[in-house]
RNA sequence: GGAGGGGUUCCCGAGCGGUCAAAGGGAGCAGACUGUAAAUCUGCCGCCUCUAGGCUUCGAAGGUUCGAAUCCUUCCCCCUCCA
């Protein structure tokens, strides 16, 4: 199948710069740069979208560049933001690059005739001093095509308006598209929906200083089927980053998608063909055959098929609802810690034991989640408020198996 | 620089001297129902202790009051219009 096509069917295409754009991506080879800014110490899984984007791309014979925003970061974008956001210390900004740049290591390949490339706009921007700046870019950019931008109307009309810095954001990034057209001849830019105006702008830069050519198109802004939050669980954000999102909580997340959603997110975050896509979306619901391929290919995709497969055991030993619980295999993955069999003997509060699990956020709210029939000591509700965990809680001699709700374990290893 | 409006608990948004830990909605958490889904219904939803009480919150710091989120002063920030 013809790139385009598969683009067009899995929906990831929205805006294109160009008409000739999806021929052009089947017939000839083109470099290909997507940016991430560093304002987090990891990526989220939102940045799937263009991180496997550029890796259909280079898939296809297309040469990836993945662009780390060390610059772009220190400004801000405003789109899609409703507020200005403060900034990040450089300090933050270079540490937070570092290790993305490691993340995005991760997806593409960077060997071969089209193996991929990874800069950082630090590096240009680093001496290109402002009057400079202000010569030879923001001459070429009228007040009122900025004023037109999405991002910029959008916080104009907001209460919170826009600051000079962020305002300037879009001509950072056409600059950075500049240069990157110049120095490795890429001629497309991709990013999410909100980043159309960026693109643009950089490809109107290129057209008018250099006289030359350059393409940009953007995918879904991933959007769930009961409105805004895409990525969001109890815990926050799901992120790229094992010490911030373990493979279970990523492997729980997408178990947990909305019917509604498994076969979109099908389409964009796995390689999934369109016919196994299409088997899965016909599966009995119940079955939630689809989310189970969706959670173990994305885990697979950013944590490797062992990691994917142990989250797949710790969540069939924790929610087949048989009687023999594998403890080994929910320890090896799932939230856990120890505790010291000194306090088991003169018997720790149960309230206390989920605070410090982080399970209650505090103490109140622990005497809350047990009055509100919400606790489980291994799986048996808990009654009373005042229950005292106590050495003979110990199965297999060692483990005690801490619920919330319905889906929120933590396994406590006795040492 | 001038004139006016505004900053309330995670978000939106009431309150405008005591009955305010602060209406309502959203989000979140839990229960019932289910398929670790959706929708619906119910409870919880500042912290600590407990079902009485204590403590800390309404941009910041002072002040007036028996008593303030509500009044006064100064400061910080935002918005709109004018310059």
């Amino acid at each position: 199948m013809q790139l385009s096509q598969d683009l067009t069917q899995r929906g990831l295409l929205e805006q294109l710069s160009d008409p000739t754009l999806p021929q052009q991506l089947d017939t000839t080879s083109l470099t290909v740069y997507a940016g991430f800014d560093p304002t987090a110490d990891s990526l989220h899984i939102g940045s799937l979208m263009p991180i496997l984007m550029l890796r259909r791309l280079q898939l296809a014979g297309h040469r990836p560049i993945a662009l780390v925003g060390g610059a772009t970061g220190l400004v801000g974008d405003p789109s899609g933001k409703a507020e200005e956001r403060k900034l990040l210390s450089r300090e933050e900004i270079e540490q937070n690059a570092c290790a993305i740049e490691a993340q995005l290591r991760r997806f593409l390949d960077f060997s071969g005739p089209q193996a991929a490339a990874l800069v950082n706009n630090a590096d240009w921007f680093r001496d290109f001093r402002f009057l400079d700046f202000l010569r030879d870019v923001g001459k070429h950019f009228s007040l009122s095509a900025m004023l037109g931008k999405e991002s910029v109307k959008l916080r104009l009309e907001r209460e919170q308006g826009i600051s000079y810095t962020e305002f300037s954001y879009m001509l950072v990034q056409a600059y950075d598209y500049l240069w990157l057209h110049d120095h490795s001849g890429c001629r497309l830019q991709i990013g999410a929906t909100d980043q159309w105006g960026n693109i643009t702008a950089g490809i109107e830069f290129i057209r008018r200083v250099r006289q030359s050519p350059a393409y940009g198109f953007t995918h879904p802004l991933v959007v769930n089927a009961d409105g805004k939050k895409f990525g969001k669980t109890e815990a926050g954000n799901v992120w790229l980053d094992v010490r911030r999102t373990s493979p279970y909580q990523m492997y729980q997340f997408f178990l947990n998608v909305d019917d509604r959603d498994v076969g979109r997110y099908l389409r964009y975050f796995t390689f999934l063909s369109l016919e196994e896509i299409a088997a899965l979306e016909g599966a009995e619901p119940g079955s939630r055959l689809a989310q189970r391929a969706l959670a173990r290919e994305v885990t697979t995709l950013v944590h490797g098929a062992e990691e994917a497969a142990r989250a797949a055991d710790a969540a069939s030993a924790l929610f087949s609802g048989s009687a023999a619980v594998d403890f080994a295999a929910i320890g090896a993955t799932a939230p856990h810690g120890e505790i010291a069999r000194a306090r088991l003997v003169e018997g720790v509060a149960l309230i206390k034991l989920l605070q410090e699990t982080g399970l209650s956020p505090s103490l109140g709210g622990a005497r809350r989640d047990i009055g509100g029939g919400g606790i489980y000591v291994n799986e048996e509700r808990v009654g009373e408020i005042e229950r005292v965990v106590k050495l003979d809680d110990l199965r297999e001699d060692r483990f005690i198996l801490l619920r919330k709700g319905k889906k929120t374990y933590y396994l406590l290893t006795a040492v």
